[in-house]
DNA sequence: GCCATTTTTTGACATAGATCAAAGAAATCC
DNA sequence: GGATTTCTTTGATCTATGTCAAAAAATGGC
């Protein structure tokens, strides 16, 4: 838990009292290997905070899983579209190893945006998140197979280390056999 | 300026005294072919809602313009990431036709903000443009180059039909040369 | 510890799409 | 309205990367 406070104190100060409440509200979850924490067609109704472990994001496109984030730790996630507009997901969300997690539920969240901090914290956090996809889809849609790899490995070394090649190499939208060849050299 | 009430009311009803605070912080601007809205370097610290015209949004990758994307009309836009964090923009806004726009800056965004009405517009707005963002990039990283192309042609079909074969190849992510094959049929 | 399964590596081959170059069209400018 | 610049089209290569197939290595179950 302090880990989540942690990282929310990154962005905001928070006083005890708001603490305490965000104690109250937030649960943790554990997940085994391979369990899904959100399969495609659920309504997800939680966001998720990463302490421990890594989950992969990714949906299904002619029966072939399309990777489309990993995350590695200390990471907020969720399946942003279904949890904002109340729809069925389309992706998966898995854990690729035993994982940890802190969860907030969307009515936990509403209570606890009545603090300024804890709004003012969601704010700056999904205008970050917002920037950074934008980012990395620019990135990743530019440059060769070796600069994706590249790129990725500058952004996200624990990824590049921990995640399968084959989850890797669908994240990038390349084959695993042509980043095989590029990690050889 | 009765556009962007339009497009709000898609999203929230106005009641008068809402709209009346509106039309008093809201600018309209107008803009000629060419001209930059936004230049790389600037802070950039309005929205703006697209009423007439065409505007392009692009970064420069050595030397070479990298389009992001296109807008056409009732939509707003802006650099994110400069706006949202103050910091300098990457990239650059341009009129690619003559183009009306209307303008809120942040000061008169963040007065705006103390009505609920627009506060909850911002939040489903964003949350939308958000989820866009994200399908799109994800469906042009996994298309070849004629299916990236059939893909805008649905969803942005304005687009197909009046931005210039080099703009919309560089937002596909693919030569105009093969934008110009792709088209021949 | 051994067998079954999954993942990674390697090689051979095919091809979509990039690049280069040059001609043809269209838009823009006094 | 002719000249100049910009944009689009076409053709001829070239190359990065995908696909297929099969071996090697790693992982997991019991």
């Amino acid at each position: 838990m302090q880990q989540l406070i942690d990282y929310i104190e990154q962005f905001v100060r928070l006083d005890s009292e708001t603490v305490a409440k965000l104690i109250k509200l937030a649960e943790k979850e554990t997940y085994t290997k391979k369990q899904h924490i959100l399969q495609q067609g659920q309504r997800c109704n939680k966001i998720w905070f990463l302490t421990k472990g890594m989950v992969r994001k990714y949906y299904l496109s002619e029966g072939k899983e399309i990777t489309i984030w990993i995350h590695t730790g200390n990471e907020t996630f969720t399946s942003l579209q279904s949890y904002a507009q109340n729809m069925p997901a389309e992706e998966y969300l898995q854990a690729c190893e035993d994982t940890e997690v802190i969860s907030i539920t969307r009515s936990n969240s509403e209570k606890l945006a009545h603090y300024p901090q804890i709004a003012a914290f969601v704010n700056a956090m999904m205008g970050r998140e917002f920037a950074n996809i934008d980012r990395h889809s620019r990135e990743l849609s530019q440059r060769d197979a070796r600069g994706k790899y590249e790129y990725l490995s500058k952004i996200a070394p624990e990824v590049v280390k921990r995640a399968k090649l084959g989850h890797i190499a669908s994240l990038l939208g390349i084959s695993q056999e042509t980043l095989c060849r590029i990690r050889r050299g």
